[in-house]
DNA sequence: CCGTTCGGTGTAAGAATTTACAGTATCATG
DNA sequence: CATGATACTGTAAATTCTTACACCGAACGG
């Protein structure tokens, strides 16, 4: 619980960030509530930090992160075309063609570094609903479970396909009866999985 | 338009903006890319700040303010139940659920107000690749087009169906062999054109 | 060949900010 | 009344960051 001057500058912080799109500095907190010492008011963002509202980077001005009660936390996934020379991450990481900005409700997981999205390339994963032009949001998956669809970069190129096991077996499987086409998964890179469609329609 | 070099910057600071909830340093951005001199720096934000990209304070740290293709472009589309009871936006607007948060690259449109999402109960859209489960985000529209993808509120419920015109007459017709019905448009309420489906995985 | 743009290096001054340390005053509580 | 929590003052050192100045090399266009 916050005593009634903590939550004034809260509430301060959380406007200013509104407002600038940075978080205030010390002194600019002592202009506003007309404290003159720094101290002041490094003892409330203390008290804020320890009630875990507010985060704290080492040392660095404006660097106050709101916690829980945050302005959504959007990640931004860049979007890598539908052909993907590299694993994203890498020295010769492509260039992203743009950014898309979603919070985790809409993604459905919390997205860790490195995850990324790629647009979606022909109708092989079409009787999954996955169709051309969609894009999926992957993430990094240590080890992808059976399935799973997931982004595998096969002689350079990347593609969607569903990790499946016969026998003991993996194997890399369309979801499109004209694409029989199996790949062991030893001679490939498995990128992730794909965790979030998004189709634009018209 | 922005140079490779001057596009790369960008994007960092975009992602480290949603990342640590303020802009970089000067510095950071240095080792970010290995570049030795503050004054390396600065010449691109210089070059970002003529090109309308960034907006910067008279003097002080970490203010670096994104404009335009800003991340700040986030809609909160409220997403309401498989069951719509009613027009949302009317008086009795039924809660929603939670809220989405995307920005206009992910959405692939410009969301006006009254704009909201909707999950989607039953296959009756399957063959179109919608599922049971799906969230799909619903522009209102005054004039559906034909072919699109509309909500539609029969008998109190709110249902998808595609908008298709046979001999000049209005119908809806789902992409379902089991679902034959077709129901003439003028006893119903369209609610808005499918925009963006959006689908999470496992 | 010359000027321009892009993308830097290297250094240093100076401004802004954070942090630390030593106190003070008020108030509620046991 | 003593104690602790809250909310500061005041000062100074340390750190971080921005800005300015001088200069370099490659690529490109005329």
């Amino acid at each position: 619980m916050l005593t009634e001057r903590q939550q004034a500058i809260f509430d301060f912080i959380l406007q200013f960030r509104n407002r600038n799109g940075c978080s205030p500095s010390i002194p600019e907190i002592q202009r506003q509530f007309d404290i003159r010492s720094p101290n002041g008011v490094v003892g409330h963002l203390h008290a804020l930090e320890a009630k875990g509202y507010i985060r704290r980077g080492e040392r660095g001005s404006r660097q106050i992160d709101l916690v829980g009660h945050n302005a959504a936390s959007i990640a931004e996934v860049p979007l890598y075309g539908s052909i993907a020379a590299g694993f994203p991450e890498t020295a010769e990481t492509p260039r992203a063609e743009t950014f898309l900005g979603l919070d985790e409700t809409t993604l459905g997981f919390r997205p860790k570094n490195g995850c990324f999205a790629l647009r979606v390339r022909g109708d092989s994963m079409k009787d999954a609903g996955i169709f051309d032009g969609d894009m999926v949001v992957v993430e990094p998956t240590p080890s992808p479970r059976e399935n799973q669809i997931v982004a595998a970069l096969i002689d350079g190129e990347c593609t969607l396909k569903r990790l499946v096991r016969v026998n003991g077996k993996w194997f890399l499987k369309a979801e499109n009866a004209a694409y029989p086409a199996l790949h062991p998964r030893s001679d490939l890179v498995i990128q992730g999985a794909v965790r979030t469609v998004i189709r634009r329609m018209q």
